[in-house]
DNA sequence: GTGTTGCATCTTTTT
DNA sequence: GATGCAACAC
């Protein structure tokens, strides 16, 4: 009996550099012989292991299974780890919880976690699943484990959430009623249809936008909630939520029309599957004996449910039908993470997750990983002190033993050109004195708007540098249109992305042709697809099919056009072509590329490039993995993201300066760092200034952001910075004022506008009249070269006179760290008078106000509210500013 | 049916 | 400042 599950075919090797593609996952045994094996030996039990793989030897001959690999010795495998780290590596029996500070080498203690489990004979390599949340991390694991054990690290599922999913459920495709070339749709995708289904649904797209919509059905999906349950929880006097509910309901029907599934349906798919089909929970459950969950602080409920599902937690209680429960122990399971670390709340994660893990597994054991192996102690310092500033939350203290380093250097500029020069300065000059190559820097940003003074600066001093993430490869117009013609050779019935193309490269087919397609497949009950086929039919078939209605014979003759080039193609493809293939065809017939290259548009030639590179990819993708279909090449395009274009760090050459936002940066670690744009209102955002819960996800973002630096970090803000188009006054980050000021060195410690404010009365009263100093004072020609320029690279003596100043920079503009709603009226340079009680602000359109910059405006617009208030103010002349009040020297008159 | 213009909104962060 | 969408003109 055991030999059944020993024999498990093995994936094929092939395609070595990339992950592995569902189609290397074994055949399940279905026909329901497996429940009915006894388990004689709890997968557990490392003797029981050993024996059986020494007897029956291993399956499908696989001479190179890790356990005999020469030098896989247990023992080796603890070496120069600390104490913590070899508990977290040879721990047995229940649930483990790994807490890993940023930096204590989490990734090591994992695979050397994977490697041990093998090399104690406690696991076969097919019994092992890891989970990730990056295929970037992923390729890491398994690249690291594969040195450490060698090729049988390939028979390891070692994925992300939404690859191992997608492996699942093409499996078992048939069960759910999907072809097994099923479409993933990305956001945009699903925003497509969403709009699609309101339109359908009459919904006033201003009242009900169905941006708003698919982010809710988005929230929904990662907290399990399906169409019919929410329609059930939902009021019907409340327009809004019940609107929402019949667009839910109708977008999963189009959804499953169109063969398709959404990025969250492929978690709750998955957990549906799993829980409906105790034979196909029991498959996978029998396979994976251990289950490891990197960055668990990330995970949403869906991910949260599906890790117990697949572990096999929950079997005793929620309904093993076939009344064997004692069968099946649950799997080993494995969680590392870190709540400081948790910032992708916004989209459901849960950092309830991690830290009530104890309470969900009783008898988890904890280990804590406080030792940073990356960081000096001054980086350390900083980032403790700024993440302790949050409530409730589980004291943690990273150490190192690597000393102090140099100190944290801190520099205000006047603007965000300002900024951008000091930071190119500043990397031209380590250079210079201290041998740092553009490689070693990375330049991190809250948003990625912020990406762009950075960028002309660094393209003006000639430094080498790359933008990772900002508009992805994969949603560029042109690629998205590209993949829209495969997925719709793959998938004849996605009708979003058939609809996309229809009249791409334009052909006539307008939203009328659309609309009456549309119509036929309603009024008939069939595809998208099939009502372009019915359309298209002539001659005899004609007589066999139901007309499309409304269409011009023009029309029916583009669309018969598109149907027959759609038709070449999918010959294409049951002929065996390769996706690069069907792709030059696609954009070779369709007359998409011949446009692009008649155009004008000199973003079109770019257009070209990119899909040139797009052919690439596809032409790699069948040189390394040959046997792929189409169906793999997408399902690899669909997963993909930008943090799997970070270069490794590595390079022999001279590198790029790296520039991403925080949130890209999760998980790497640089040389030298800089955190820009510290203020309050662009780290931390704007829209978490009122929320407490959101306010301490930004203070962990910029935890993540101080702990990447390995030996050099700078933190640097800009004191008026260009929004919207508009320049806006911004006072210095909360955050800044939470390291201790003894471990920054400030360069240079307030701006321009700061000084002068404060040496004409300061932080009092009335100082504040019609400006003296005008935009000028923006500009970047009133201080520049002069004085604090060599002062920045002057003694460190001048450094220090000013930082001792620094204490006073928070007074004109921000009062203390109290609660921001609550002051955020009263606080700020904005308040020489008295303001009228009531609401906060206490302007009306058609005030006159002034500004000391601008000087007289009238009101002209009031949006938001309390700390967020922004004021629309015309100062004549064409100058209409949208000015955040709460931080501008306006003054109602 | 297509192209242009003006308007609104956008700036979080991603698999 | 850019992009996408809606309304209008051709």
């Amino acid at each position: 009996m055991i030999s059944l599950f020993d024999n498990l075919p093995l994936p094929g090797l092939a395609g070595a550099g990339l992950p592995p593609l569902p189609a290397a996952v074994p055949p399940r045994d279905d026909d329901g012989t497996e429940s009915g094996i006894p388990s004689g030996a709890p997968a557990s039990d490392p003797v029981e292991r050993a024996r059986r793989r020494a007897a029956g030897g291993a399956g499908g001959g696989d001479g190179s299974d890790g356990a005999r690999r020469p030098g896989l010795d247990p023992a080796a495998l603890l070496e120069g780890l600390n104490p913590q780290q070899r508990a977290a590596v040879v721990h047995t029996g229940g649930p483990l919880l790994i807490v890993a500070g940023a930096g204590s080498g989490k990734t090591r203690v994992l695979t050397h976690r994977i490697a041990h489990l093998l090399a104690t004979g406690q696991a076969r390599p097919g019994e092992i699943l890891a989970i990730t949340f990056t295929n970037k991390a992923a390729a890491e694991m398994r690249e690291r484990v594969g040195t450490l054990v060698g090729p049988a690290a390939g028979r390891m599922w070692v994925s992300t959430f939404h690859s191992a999913c997608v492996r699942i459920l093409r499996r078992e495709h048939e069960v759910l009623g999907l072809r097994s070339s099923f479409s993933i749709y990305d956001a945009a995708d699903s925003q497509r249809l969403m709009s699609l289904v309101c339109r359908q649904l009459d919904l006033d797209p201003k009242r009900y936008p169905p941006k708003t919509f698919s982010r809710k059905v988005s929230d929904l999906k990662n907290e399990l909630v399906d169409p019919e349950e929410y329609a059930r929880s939902v009021s019907e006097s409340n327009p809004f939520d019940s609107a929402l509910a019949r667009a839910y309901a109708l977008y999963n029907e189009r959804l499953r029309q169109a063969h398709a599934l959404d990025f969250d349906d492929l978690i709750m798919t998955t957990v549906n599957l799993l829980q409906a089909f105790p034979a196909v929970a029991e498959h996978y459950r029998r396979r994976f004996r251990h289950v490891l969950v990197d960055e668990y602080q990330d995970t949403n409920h869906a991910q949260y449910v599906l890790v117990r599902e697949l572990a096999g937690v929950d079997r005793d209680q929620d309904g093993r039908a076939d009344g064997d429960p004692g069968d099946l122990p649950p799997a080993e399971l494995t969680v590392v993470g870190d709540a400081d670390q948790s910032i992708y709340a916004f989209r459901g994660a849960t950092i309830r997750n991690i830290l009530e893990f104890e309470e969900d597994y009783p008898q988890a054991t904890t280990i804590l990983l406080e030792q940073n192996y990356r960081s000096t102690q001054n980086i350390l310092s900083a980032a403790n002190a700024v993440i302790s500033q949050n409530p409730g939350r589980r004291a943690k203290n990273l150490w190192t033993e690597s000393g102090d380093g140099p100190s944290i250097v801190g520099y205000v500029a006047d603007s965000e050109h300002e900024e951008a020069r000091f930071i190119a300065e500043e990397i031209d000059r380590l250079g210079d004195e201290h041998g740092v190559r553009p490689g070693d820097v990375a330049v991190f940003y809250r948003t990625n708007a912020q990406s762009r003074a950075l960028e002309e600066v660094l393209v003006r001093t000639g430094i080498p540098y790359k933008v990772v993430g900002g508009t992805r490869f994969y949603e560029r117009r042109e690629i998205k249109d590209a993949v829209a013609y495969l997925r719709a050779v793959a998938n004849p019935d996605d009708a979003v992305n058939l609809r996309r193309i229809l009249n791409v490269p334009k052909r006539g087919l307008g939203d009328r042709a659309e609309a009456m397609l549309a119509a036929h497949a309603e009024r008939e009950r069939v595809s998208f697809g099939q009502a372009i086929a019915d359309a298209a039919a002539s001659g005899e078939e004609r007589d066999t099919v139901p007309e499309v209605i409304g269409l011009t014979t023009r029309a029916r003759n583009q669309v018969r056009a598109f149907h027959e080039l759609l038709t070449e193609l999918r010959d294409m493809e049951t002929a065996g072509a390769s996706p690069a293939e069907i792709l030059d065809a696609a954009l070779d017939r369709s007359g998409y590329l011949a446009e692009l290259r008649a155009s004008e548009d000199p973003q079109d030639a770019t257009r070209v490039e990119n899909l040139a590179e797009l052919h690439a990819v596809a032409a790699e993708f069948a040189e390394l993995d040959p046997e792929g279909g189409l169906g793999d090449f997408l399902e690899r395009v669909a997963l993909v993201a930008d943090s799997d274009q970070i270069p490794d760090s590595d390079g022999v050459d001279q590198g790029q300066v790296t520039l991403m936002t925080v949130h890209t940066a999760k998980g790497l670690e640089f040389p030298v760092v800089f955190v820009t744009g510290m203020e309050d209102g662009t780290f931390p955002h704007q829209r978490s200034l009122t929320e407490s819960d959101e306010l301490s996800e930004e203070r962990r973002l910029a935890y993540v952001a101080l702990t990447r630096a390995r030996e050099r970090l700078y933190v640097s803000r800009a004191a008026v910075r260009t929004a919207w188009g508009m320049p806006q006054e911004l006072p210095a980050s909360r955050f800044l004022e939470d390291i201790p000021s003894e471990l920054v060195d400030w360069r240079r410690a307030e701006s321009s506008m700061e000084t002068l404010r404060r040496g004409r009365g300061g932080s009092g009263g009335g100082g504040y009249g019609s400006g003296g100093f005008g935009s000028r004072s923006y500009g970047s020609g009133s201080y520049g070269s002069g004085s604090y320029r060599s002062g920045s690279y002057g003694g460190s003596g001048q450094d220090r006179d000013v930082r001792g100043g620094s204490g006073a920079r928070s007074g004109p503009v921000r009062t203390g760290k109290l609660g921001v709603k609550e002051t955020s009226a009263r606080t700020g340079a904005a308040d020489p008078a008295p303001r009228p009680a009531g609401e906060g602000i206490g302007l009306d359109v058609g005030d006159k106000v002034t500004h000391d910059s601008y000087g007289l405006g009238t009101v002209v617009g009031l949006e938001g509210a309390g700390s967020s208030a922004v004021a629309k103010i015309d100062f004549g002349g064409g100058q209409v500013k949208r000015l955040l009040l709460r931080y501008s020297p306006v003054t109602k008159l």
